[in-house]
RNA sequence: GGCUCGUUGGUGAAAUGGUUAACACAUUGCCCUCUCAAGGCAACAUUCAUGGGUUCAAAUCCCAUACGAGUCACCA
């Protein structure tokens, strides 16, 4: 009995073979230097901010290259598929406008390369483990839950090693007899690699983000594929299927690094080439109960899953500025030289990842949204404003698309200006900033914040004169405001805020707190942009009006 | 415990042997100013985890220590 004859066993209706596959998946026909990298999330979770990363450095090596990106979906685990991440992670690379050149969705295949869903390529991985188990580099493991647990406590008590080698790789020494034996006794067994490495040897590596890396060879018999189900492990699954569908660059998370070995002889236990890793940094951040710094968590940090940043209605740009920041440190200094060029230019350097994790900083998102939204048309902010408010704020949405001039209007203050005003770093910030703006959202409670106490008739009666002897819509800016000091010096307003922070004494108050009355009582609130745009988009009826209000509640 | 990586201000970081350790965010102050936002100008690491060594010269090279992170599943 031969390896041949275990292998048929285990794999009887394989009748394919390496050469076979190799054949369906010819090299990709791209230019020189174009790299091949590829999205490959476990739909066992949301996506969150690590998978994000991942995906945008794959999409910027690849675009930036003249390369493809393509999404794999690696559900090799079934016990721990998460209901709707699947489309979850298709939505999100939607929404930011990263979708891959191929992929497999909704029952389409695009792309030459697929099936891109791991729980497809079945026979393909059976192929090459028959393979392995024919040359003698893969046998089956009969070890039980309980035996595993016993090693690995023994191992652990006398501070050996911990896992299968050596001495512990008990179905290792099996003959084939008893082998095949066990399985047509029905057995459940694993199958596993069959290490050649020695511990006590080096072996050289050279991961692009971290630079040369040296390791321990690889002793481990690993499980590469499960008795349950049948479907490969990660580790089996990434050398056939980076192999197959020719990725050139692999990027994921740094808790790979110490596979490095493993994956390493399992390529060469094939004579593939190996493909180049960028492994990147993870995401961290600071606990704020115990302060110390630990892995951005999905259960405790809200900003951790990708709703987040939509449900709060940041940019997308916004989002991707941000990402990259952390993943590459020379990003900021590229944008702020290339601001108006498509991220995917950014010549992406591996080297110039933090080698260790990075505090994701919610506050930077926030300065880069406010920029770009301060960027944005009147016009196309609102478009934006009111599709975010369409799927998040159902009362907001109602309100904006019965007002849509008068919200651009708004918007559009102090906006078209070299230095335009930078109120809002995402979508959910703005009808709180806004909603006096409109009549609908006056409700009962009306609270008046003046900055201090104030005379309620004084103020009637300025808001009074004003509106009836003053305020004139066809007044430009200047005029307007050479009206409101006419009026505040004509009841001892000091005019010239220098002059009365140095004689206060002298006046009723400044001129500050005149125009202060008014935008209290038209807005409720201390502090809004220019009051001058506000009363123009109010008009004088309800300005009246508000007036009126104010009489019946301060 | 084994293996691997890391440690520059509140945060992201630059500088890779040579003047006062860039820059951005945050914070604070001042100016501007009808409030706010924005903008302008400042301040913020006597020092690069600690200790030793190499050198005319070290954040940068070497060693040790401490601390932190990742990993050690039939999870990816």
């Amino acid at each position: 009995m031969t390896n041949k004859d275990l292998a048929e066993v285990i794999f009887p209706d394989i009748t394919t073979t390496i050469e076979d596959y190799e054949k369906m998946y010819p090299p990709r026909n791209l230019p020189e230097g174009a790299k091949v990298t590829r999205f490959a999330p476990s739909p066992t979770g949301f996506m969150h901010i690590g998978n994000m990363m991942s995906a945008l450095i794959d999409y910027v090596v690849a675009h930036s290259s003249n390369g493809i990106f393509y999404l794999r979906n690696e559900d090799t685990d079934q016990m721990r598929s998460v209901e709707g991440s699947v489309e979850f992670i298709h939505h999100v690379l939607e929404h930011y406008d990263i979708m891959p050149d191929e992929y497999e969705y909704d029952n389409k295949i695009i792309g030459k390369y697929g099936p891109y869903i791991q729980s497809e390529r079945m026979p393909i991985y059976h192929t090459f483990i028959k393979h392995l188990i024919e040359i003698g580099r893969a046998y089956p493991c009969f070890l039980t839950k309980e035996e595993l647990d016993e090693i690995r406590e023994y191992q652990q008590k006398s501070k050996k090693r911990i896992g299968i080698y050596g001495r512990y790789a008990k179905s290792r020494n099996l003959t084939i007899e008893e082998a095949i034996a066990k399985i047509k006794n029905g057995e459940p067994y694993v199958i596993r690699f069959k290490s050649e490495g020695d511990f006590s040897k080096k072996i050289a590596f050279e991961d692009l983000t971290q630079g040369k890396l040296e390791f321990p060879e690889n002793d481990l018999d690993v499980p590469i594929m499960k008795s349950e189900n049948k479907l490969p492990t990660y580790h089996f699954a990434h050398v056939v299927d980076d192999h197959l569908m020719h990725t050139t660059h692999v990027v994921r998370g740094s808790e790979w690094v110490s596979s490095i070995p493993l994956h390493y002889e399992l390529f060469q236990a094939f004579g593939f080439k190996m493909p180049k890793y960028i492994h990147t940094s993870l995401i961290l951040k600071k606990d704020e109960e115990t302060g110390n710094i630990r892995k951005i968590s999905k259960r405790k940090d809200p900003e951790a899953l990708m709703f987040y940043y939509e449900e709060k209605g940041y940019p997308q740009i916004a989002v991707i500025d941000a990402v990259l920041t952390i993943a590459n440190s020379n990003f900021e200094v590229w944008r702020e030289q290339n601001p108006d060029k498509p991220f995917y230019e950014f010549p992406f350097s591996p080297k110039k990842m933090s080698a260790s994790g990075a505090l994701f900083d919610l506050d930077k998102l926030d300065n880069i949204s406010k920029n770009y939204i301060s960027k944005m048309s009147a016009q196309d902010l609102y478009h934006e404003y009111l599709s975010w408010a369409k799927k998040y704020e159902e009362n907001v949405y109602n309100i904006i698309s019965n007002h849509e001039s008068d919200t651009i209007n708004f918007l559009n203050i102090e906006r078209l200006v070299k230095k335009p005003r930078k109120d809002y770093e995402n979508y959910s910030s703005i009808f709180p900033k806004s909603w006096y703006m409109y009549d609908e959202a006056w409700k009962d409670n009306i609270t008046y914040n003046f900055p201090q106490d104030v005379v309620k008739e004084e103020v009637i009666n300025i808001m009074n004169t004003y509106l009836n002897s003053y305020y004139d819509p066809k007044d430009n800016q200047d005029e307007w405001f050479n009206k409101i000091k006419d009026l505040a010096s004509s009841m001892d307003y000091a005019t010239d805020m220098k002059e009365y922070k140095q004689n206060s004494k002298n006046y009723q108050g400044s001129i500050a707190d005149f125009t202060g009355y008014m935008r209290v009582v038209l807005t409720t609130q201390s502090m809004t942009p220019n009051l001058y745009d506000i009363m123009q988009i109010l008009g004088k009826d309800r300005m009246l009006k508000r007036l009126e209000i104010f009489k019946e509640n301060y």
